[in-house]
RNA sequence: GGAGAGAUGGCAGAGUGGUCGAAUGCGGCGGUCUUGAAAACCGUUGUACCGCGAGGUACCGGGGGUUCGAAUCCCUCUCUCUCCGCCA
């Protein structure tokens, strides 16, 4: 931090100087052009020998000056988001607090996992991902295909009942998307990368979506700005392929439904608690074991301030799986985007809260209400589900 | 993929080496007039950095170069548009 604050004071002085430097050649280059029009031209002869020196001089301050200035950026990009006094102390998941629960763990016998399930019903064909591109790419088939439609449809149905806005992004983005919501450069490495075209397949729809909001000033009056979106999500997931990852618990492609909201500052909190409680909604009708973690400083992301991860019930794993997670930026992302809103009257526009949240992602959700709602006859979909399922037994 | 044209302020659009941070129009804001509004007229209206301030510096798609001096000339990259080809 301190290393920050002088290398800024160092930039400030070179730059005040390079200035400096810089006007006295603007006004002899502006007397020169006075002397040879007043045909002066041996007084201009010898203005023009001056500058020689002068733009040497700048030449080596203004290299300072980018040198020191590429060095904050590099600091500054290395800088996470400052966390909310809220957040708990700890070092990683283990010390996430559990802020609350709700819906009944199925009692199972003889359970079977989601990845026996699915192919006993034929729902989920992994091996054929495998064949097609490869491990954590599974197809889904029949019922299982339909469950997907049914869940993306749900959600955004959902999401938009409660004010969000639809929008459908593309799937590839460029650079300067990755660096304005905080993925490059700290998580190059798990996004996939088309070299040819330089743009990088997204991990959540966050990426674009958010950066729709890149360079924009908003009006005040405009706060929040409610969005949301279905979008298939890519990742790498390099290096954390091991035990758990079975089935769909992990994948490199997946289907998700992302609420993102631009909020006022002053608000931001209430609109994070509101996009909480949609997300509980959901799982709530879904009829799924659910609850509700607040992540210690160990487990949140470089650039939240204050997450809140969910997870569902899968009984015949008998374990929590993480289905969204929703987050408040603050201005850390509103920084690098440039998104600002102007107060009516005021001149200078200042820095918005982003935030955002799954809503919710659907393999383990998938893998959940597979696993959960196992019997004898067949998997019963969840009422809520049967609309846009049309049966009420997948067999 | 081939050929051509282009990228200037919120938008439109001039500007081809010095007096250009940039004409003009539209839009925005303030005012005059009006019972109120419209019209008309007058004024005002980019961003970032440095400085207590006066003020200074940078920015005409990005980067580099020529020059005492670049929106303007040269190189390069990116993007957009038009036509042709291909195509869901």
């Amino acid at each position: 931090m301190s290393e920050i604050i002088t290398a800024d004071n160092d930039r400030k002085a070179t730059q005040a100087e390079a200035d400096k430097k810089q006007n006295e050649l603007n006004t002899l280059s502006k007397s020169i052009g006075e002397l040879f029009k007043s045909g002066k031209t041996d007084e201009a002869n010898e203005a023009r020998a001056k500058t020689s020196d002068l733009k040497e001089e700048i030449r080596v301050l203004n290299s300072k000056l980018s040198e020191t200035e590429s060095g904050i950026q590099k600091l500054l990009v290395q800088v996470p988001n400052l966390p909310h006094p809220s957040v708990p102390e700890g070092k990683g998941e283990d010390d996430n607090m559990v802020e609350r629960e709700g819906g009944e763990i199925p009692k199972l016998e003889n359970a079977l996992p989601h990845w026996e399930l699915a192919t006993k019903y034929d729902l989920i064909d992994f091996e054929l991902g495998t064949k097609l591109t490869g491990a954590g790419f599974p197809v889904y088939k029949g019922w299982g295909a339909k469950l997907q439609r049914a869940l993306i449809n749900f959600f955004l149905d959902e999401a938009t009942n409660a004010g969000y806005n639809e929008v459908l992004p593309p799937l590839l983005v460029n650079e300067e998307s990755g660096f304005g919501t905080g993925q490059l450069p700290d998580k190059e490495g798990q996004m996939y990368h088309v070299t040819e075209d330089n743009l990088y397949l997204i991990p959540t729809a966050e990426v674009p979506v958010t950066n729709i909001f890149r360079d924009v000033v908003l009006d005040e009056k405009e706060l929040p700005v409610k969005k949301c979106a279905y979008s298939a999500c890519f990742r790498r997931e390099a290096g954390s392929w091991g035990a758990h990852v079975r089935g769909l618990n992990r994948l490199h492609q997946f289907d998700k439904v992302e609420i993102v909201q631009v909020a006022h500052p002053d608000n931001s909190y209430d609109v994070l608690e509101q996009m909480v409680a949609h997300a509980q909604s959901l799982v709530e009708k879904l009829e799924l074991p659910w609850r509700i973690l607040r992540l210690c400083g160990g487990d949140l992301s470089f650039t939240s301030a204050l997450t809140f991860d969910f997870e569902v019930y899968s009984a015949a794993q008998e374990r929590w799986l993480e289905v969204s997670s929703v987050s408040n930026f603050e201005t850390y992302q509103a920084n690098r985007l440039k998104l600002r809103f102007r107060k009516a009257g005021e001149k200078k526009p200042q820095l918005a809260h982003t935030l955002n949240g799954s809503a919710l992602a659907l393999p383990r959700i998938v893998a959940a209400i597979l696993e959960n709602n196992q019997t004898s006859e067949g998997i019963r979909v969840p009422k809520v589900l049967v609309p846009f399922m049309g049966t009420e037994m997948i067999k």
